[in-house]
DNA sequence: TAGATTGTTAATCGATTAACAATC
DNA sequence: TAGATTGTTAATCGATTAACAATC
């Protein structure tokens, strides 16, 4: 009841692994939604998703007061809390820069029409790719990147392109104003002044499951 | 030159944060090898990865003794080491379930090609898709998912179902024996006994580009 | 009211980093 | 030898969790 101080604007520092764990809350609670619940307490949250129930209060303390005492958190209100939060609640235009599996694949990802991402544009190198119909959307040539870029109001690029290809386009890419990247390449890209880049390295996970199923390294439980 | 203790059987704990940074540091080690150099110190690797030289020693360390005082760390050595550590001297054998968008991509995508990660198996339950070829295999009937997976020894299934249908696809491929699931779907899958689990959902890493690009919230540096 | 559950404080736990003797 | 860089210890920093007064 004390802390409505981040709504009014005070700045505390919401950490990294909080940021983390909010898309899964929301997620669990659409699913709450639609079994008819009206509120949710901060340990059945947690119990569904393996984690404490202080652990769910304390991140969503960071944001100011969602729930109330003997009743817990009102589902519909947390949603449209942690949506705003999270910057949900309004449209955001991608483009896609490399048509290959990965590239195709997300201009086609189901994930995103259910939110507001739209994805408008998608660049390749290729000649033969280019002008093909993906989605809808026809392949333009890579060498017009900055150019369409510059006209069009996109507000995230995907980097699909070969990781040798990704340092270049990440470059352009930032020359053209783009503020947040998705990385989809291998490549340690180079850290740009007021660029958010999201590392989504798919080998990565695999790497983590062969450690564990070659096993001889101790590890934390959990 | 105390710590050989890992190697010789002992049990320290590995903390999560060390393995998720030892196949940033493998990818790293292969691109300084191609420049010809044959040592690299904690430092520079840590400054092309952006993290301190404590950090990489203190990983390192983990697993026994890698450098030498003055010279820094063979680069070929350290590159068998990691190898070792991550599990990838051996083949691991794929199966895809889920022959959407995702898992056609991943059936072709050459970053497990580059390792020994190989797709064998793929299976999807629609009548139209089952009998197509993807990338030289033959999409099965995921009725026959159990059958099929109790004859061959696969190592790893890819989940990139629909979520609706995931919870029960993990239930089966734990049955038939599956201790390794990368899970592409945005299902939070139920916990099994001795099954690793590693998440990969597109969605997140969208949401936290939002996030930052609504920036109203502070957030901690770097 | 009695009891459940919140938000927050303080304690604990774990991960990063500074410092430094050892050593190549 | 002198100097660079290691592996490790101890200090710091940050994140999780137990405990509990506030409160619905």
């Amino acid at each position: 009841m004390t802390n409505d101080g981040n709504i009014s604007g005070k700045s505390p520092v919401i950490p990294q692994a909080t940021m983390e764990r909010l898309p899964r809350y929301l997620m669990q609670l659409y699913r709450f939604r639609v079994t008819g619940d009206i509120n949710i307490s901060s340990q059945s949250l947690g119990d569904s998703l393996g984690l404490k129930d202080t652990q769910i209060r304390k991140d969503l303390s960071y944001f100011g007061v969602f729930g109330k005492a003997r009743y817990g958190y009102n589902i519909e209100f947390l949603i449209d809390a942690l949506e705003k939060i999270l910057g949900l609640t309004r449209r955001y235009d991608l483009a896609i820069v490399g048509a290959g599996n990965i590239g195709r694949a997300l201009a086609n990802y189901r994930g995103f029409e259910s939110r507001d991402f739209r994805v408008k544009m998608i660049f390749d190198n290729n000649r033969q790719v280019i002008g093909q119909d993906i989605g809808g959307l026809i392949v333009q040539d890579i060498s017009l990147l900055e150019e369409k870029l510059k006209d069009a109001a996109i507000d995230v690029a995907i980097v699909s392109v070969p990781e040798k290809a990704a340092y270049e386009v990440a470059d352009k890419l930032v020359k053209a104003g783009i503020r947040a990247i998705y990385n989809f390449t291998a490549a340690e890209l180079h850290q740009y002044e007021d660029v958010f880049i999201e590392n989504a390295n798919i080998s990565f996970g695999i790497y983590k499951l062969a450690h564990h199923l070659s096993g001889h390294w101790p590890r934390k439980n959990k």
